[in-house]
DNA sequence: TTGTATGCGTTATCAT
DNA sequence: ATGATAACGCATACAA
């Protein structure tokens, strides 16, 4: 019942007295082969319980299938999102998805991508980690002649091509709600600029106020390392030592919205009627707090259909040629309880 | 500076005049190879920006270094805290893990199984979609004389190892904590008891009303087919349509007690001095909802730990010899506000 | 329609 | 300490 020698296409060739490359043919369904053999070797394999070896395929052929994915975590609604909608899009053209989280940690990056280019995968979709400088680990898959495509968090390299949103517009966006609902000093919780999206959100954010002609407060903004609970909770401490108290808090991201709309609450200040709030990215989280926090939808499953849909154009275009996309999606703003003041 | 075409250990060999096996086994830092080839060759390597094709070493060895994790989702808590776990046990002994997830459908794990399979993953760690009903395609691992562990969601098959936590205790700690807050007509909304956890759950939250001497009440128990925020909101709605109203509800999944919670909250039900509210799998989620939701911890970090153990075991062990191991961990009961009353 | 021969990149065995 | 060669499983160019 129970084959522990992985029967290979010389065995079934031996068993049924045909050459080997016969066998491969009849695998493959060559139409240069007779049907009558086609079906007797496909119906010898699975009485034999042969299943074809992918990786000597794949070695022989210098063609694995496989794409890697790389992102910082996958436990983030945003990422697992998009992945959702890479595979949806690669999946039916055959093309199966190796992921890897990185956990913000260019050593683990570098590794990863290392491992998936040695392992073969025919391209790599990427989201880069917080951490990431230098990015020679990056060009190298360049160098091997394969497509690499950046979403949400990309980095400046000629060649790469990139799915992100208009994070501008979205922290615009959110801003101008904001001065929109009567605030008037609204504090910022920054993500590492490092980031080209947090670096974009900030300038949206500077935009409006400007746009609206509201007095840019340099103690207003709060630079986080880390988007996280603990520290949206840390910054609000912080911001309730100064003299003026803003009357709205601006997250570039969920988490630390999170931990600042706990550490208000603790402090007993009403949201939204004293302070309005917002986060960045729509974790699941938003719509389930007390009040639900006002966010922005980075629509990733579209961001991942449409890194899948780029990869598949860069793999059947012309090696030689690289073209460079760069495509921009709309942010959605969703405004919940906690800045809708009417 | 970007060198296209790969470099192979034939093209060191030829530029330093040495054999192609030589180049091998300084690259493996063989020390049969002379300390000064072993460097004059990793330096050459490096200048010709060699970089090892692990898929023709795995081919050749017969043996990848990646194992496969197959989960029925990536963004629920629980399992990418199993995953991260097996990552930290396993990436010290070289292992790669390569993550896959099947959205609770027993075609794609077919599917992904096969693949995984194919490309030669030295073993397998998963956790059963919720309609896996025939194992055929997952005996297929053990048939190819590969090591399979399942991970909360198992299935009884002879000769395969599982971690999971003692689903019953954990039910019945949360039904006693409820009955002791004075809960006496406790709803149940149980999760598809084909999967042995939920079966257990329901066992454990049966015997809780047993040795409480509390009727147990067929109106109460609400089958899901999914643990979802609509299928708890619809649970509620319909129990609310009953003359008697329960004064607690435990559901077996947290998704399904946060619709729950919702629709409570629309209801005007004060939770929890009319009604307690308790959960499963302690998602993160469980801490910020308003109020908060009690639930049981599944220790996913230690129990992804533990599966990778008992992975590395098997595959250290004889091959000849498989080893049933069952390890069961203890649930931590997590008591929040939605079930606190004093 | 089928068979023969070769190569993919690496490691291992057996020489030297 | 190093070289020559076979082998891993498959697909394909070339022959027949």
């Amino acid at each position: 019942m129970s084959h522990n020698t992985k029967t290979t296409i010389y065995d079934i060739s031996e068993k049924l007295k045909v050459s080997a490359a016969t066998v491969s043919r009849a695998l493959n369904d060559n139409p240069k082969i007779s049907i009558k053999t086609r079906e007797l070797v496909r119906k010898t394999a699975k009485e034999m319980n042969y299943h074809q070896n992918r990786l000597a395929q794949a070695f022989q052929k210098g063609k694995t299938n496989n794409v890697g994915v790389v992102v910082p975590f996958i436990n983030r609604n945003f990422f697992s999102s998009v992945i959702r909608g890479i595979e949806e899009k690669l999946s039916p053209h055959g093309y199966h998805v190796i992921i890897c989280q990185t956990h913000e940690d260019v050593k683990t990056e570098k590794e990863q991508i290392k491992i998936l280019l040695g392992t073969q995968v025919d391209g790599i979709i990427m989201s880069v980690s917080k951490t990431t400088q230098n990015t020679d680990h990056i060009k190298e898959v360049l160098d091997q002649g394969k497509p690499l495509i950046f979403f949400d968090r990309r980095k400046d390299i000629p060649g790469v091509s990139s799915v992100t949103i208009n994070d501008f517009e979205g922290a615009f966006a959110v801003t101008e709600h904001l001065i929109k609902q009567g605030c008037e000093n609204i504090a910022y919780l920054s993500g590492d600029r490092g980031l080209d999206i947090y670096a974009e959100r900030y300038r949206g954010y500077l935009a409006a106020l400007k746009a609206y002609n509201l007095a840019f407060e340099k103690d207003y903004v709060f630079d986080l390392s880390n988007t996280t609970i603990e520290s949206g909770t840390f910054a609000v401490k912080n911001l309730w030592n100064l003299n003026k108290k803003p009357d709205a808090i601006f997250s570039s991201g969920d988490y630390a919205a999170l931990g600042a709309l706990q550490e208000l609450k603790r402090k007993n200040i009403k949201i939204p009627q004293e302070v309005c709030l917002s986060g960045f990215s729509n974790e699941a989280f938003t719509e389930y707090t007390e009040p639900s926090i006002t966010s922005v939808d980075q629509t990733p499953l579209l961001m991942g259909k449409i890194a899948a849909e780029v990869f598949l154009e860069q793999i059947q275009g012309s090696q030689t040629l690289t073209i460079e996309k760069k495509v921009v999606l709309k942010p959605g703003l969703r405004i919940r309880n906690s800045s809708k003041r009417k």
